[in-house]
DNA sequence: AAGTAGCACTGTCAAGAGATGAGTGCTAAA
DNA sequence: TTTAGCACTCATCTCTTGACAGTGCTACTT
């Protein structure tokens, strides 16, 4: 257990290294506290045995480790969100656009973070496994080529152009589309496959699948398109200004990262009900050994959830970016519920 | 004028220099040719007169000056393309697919044409300005709430969320849509937000403006759009392994840049019909002045252009990207238009 | 006249040597 | 339990030095 003096001094110690990226000393510390330099060494030496604080050499002032930085958010933290109540405003501001549909919704919240915040902010959005069809349309452009279009009942739209196969008849395709709508209506996206091959052998369709192959696959297409993880990423290049990558070849790691879809993996395996931090190596992938990722769910409507994410370095203002984060992601998943 | 051997000089510093990034030094030209290396010091020292080399520090080696790699891409490469066939077919291979729409068709592109030069490639998406409305729908999705699509001749989806206010006629809605695809149908993009003006004042749709104002924004408000320039970008981080950017500074200026929509400005004004290219302070902006931009217009369909363009740093390998760059142009212009 | 050999000169870079200073641990005293 | 004081430890900065890659110039050769 740690003394109430302990709890102070490793709180003002993340809070310090926080601010200033460097390691921090007793001398700074006794500024700040009523007790002597020496009096502190103790509480650090003490602090660094049970593994909550680390020395970059044998000389040097204390840095939060991993261990540190868990118990800041976890226990010094609390619940005590920070709310100065101007940035709030703006989120505010952002979600009283009645007009913007999802994807819009999303993009503009994460800029809006990352600009808050000054990391790097993901989002996962939606999957629309569990939005359901509303429409199906096939709008024909010119000779062959067709346009097909699926519209959500969350007011998603996915389109897939289409080229036909020569002489394709038209009437026919129509009443295909028909068929197709009176089938799918309101199904969940996550079963359209489902019951797209159930109704082929239950005869329902049969006649559609001896028509063409071709179109049921690029039917199949456009919805998993809908499955597909989608993904924001907004406010890349400020992690550029935050001195742990002043090394070009963090940088590398970092941006490659970023470039390639492992982002999903990062954020992915967050299935529980509330905010996850991951500090560190916690995180499994080695560019982000030297980041902390705070994610949080969102839902939009019953089962279909979403993950915000803000990324930054480990010494990351957690103090800031949590309560943000949860009033964004309460926002969100407020924005399409009623 | 310079001399043959001048000429060959400047090649052999421009091609030794784009492999190494280092300064080039008569002893190592001497090498690969035939004469001492106090000779090619003297041409050396008469290419640095007329400015198309430069020397780093007093006794370094030489680099390219912007004007030796502008006398380089246009006299001394001149039309050989350098079709190395293994390339080629790759980018063959990506346009056999006939499915794509034209904005997946655009993206794989890039991406492969950034792996293929590990440069930074960016397409500017044609602007849709002279594609034509084919179709616009309005669907329903819950309460008040609807999609507005707007499909062009060209395979091209907007969609929109629309708010309707409380207690709107639907059947009065639906004969507003109705007037909608008359007007417009087969209108230029670029010309709907006028003709719809011209239309109100002629009466035409007098009782349609009456009825809701704000429907009416809300076209106009998906129209604009289709007009407003898209782009891709890919390979960002592939910058970040040419040696000019080790310096974290200039990687922070790069990549913000990327982030910024300043890329459009970068592009935009390249009317030419033919190859452009920009070596570094020739691009007006500042976050560009160590880099070559090479772009391309490409035609989907009369008068709808795009362009393609490659960003590498001064020192790019202009011989490999260039027919490369031209190649993927007449390929990208071909797709539509049969 | 064109090309070459040789030499003095110039700037970069890496390694090593102090000097400086911020910070620690430990001990003894309050 | 807290504090004052002291010896010690590294990191970092600056300065010097020598090696090295390259140049420009001059005098010589063909």
């Amino acid at each position: 257990m740690l003394t109430d003096r302990q709890k102070i001094v490793l709180k003002l110690i993340v809070e310090e290294f926080v601010k200033t990226a460097e390691p921090v000393g007793s001398r700074t510390l006794s500024k700040l506290l009523e007790y002597s330099s020496a009096t502190i060494r103790n509480d650090m030496a003490d602090l660094e045995e049970d593994g909550f604080l680390e020395k970059t050499h044998s000389s040097s002032g204390r840095v939060p480790s991993e261990k540190g930085y868990h118990y800041y958010v976890e226990v010094l933290l609390g619940e005590n969100g920070d709310e100065s109540a101007l940035d709030m405003s703006l989120i505010d501001d952002l979600f009283k656009n009645q007009d913007l549909d999802r994807d819009e919704a999303i993009e503009q919240a994460m800029n809006l973070l990352s600009q808050l915040t000054n990391y790097t902010t993901i989002a996962l959005g939606p999957s629309a496994r569990n939005s359901r069809v509303k429409k199906i349309e096939l709008v024909p452009i010119y000779e062959e080529m067709c346009v097909l279009l699926v519209i959500t009942n969350l007011g998603h739209v996915e389109s897939k152009n289409i080229t036909l196969p020569k002489g394709t008849n038209t009437d026919e395709l129509k009443r295909v589309i028909e068929i197709f709508n009176e089938i799918l209506y309101d199904v969940p996206i996550s079963q359209v496959s489902e019951k797209i091959h159930y109704d082929i052998n239950h005869d329902k369709i049969k006649d559609l699948l001896d028509y063409n192959q071709k179109i049921i696959e690029t039917f199949l297409d456009a919805f998993t398109r809908f499955t597909q993880s989608k993904y924001y990423l907004s406010g890349q290049s400020n992690m550029l200004y935050q001195p742990e990558f002043s090394d070009v070849e963090r940088v590398r790691e970092l941006m490659n990262f970023f470039e390639q879809n492992d982002i999903l993996k990062l954020v992915e395996h967050s299935e529980s009900t509330g905010m996850t931090v991951r500090i560190g190596r916690e995180n499994e992938i080695s560019a982000m050994k030297n980041c902390s990722v705070i994610m949080i769910p969102y839902e939009v409507r019953e089962g279909e959830k979403g993950t915000i994410a803000v990324v930054g370095p480990t010494r990351m203002e957690y103090q800031k970016v949590i309560p943000l984060l949860k009033y964004l992601a309460a926002h969100m998943s407020k924005l399409y519920k009623k």
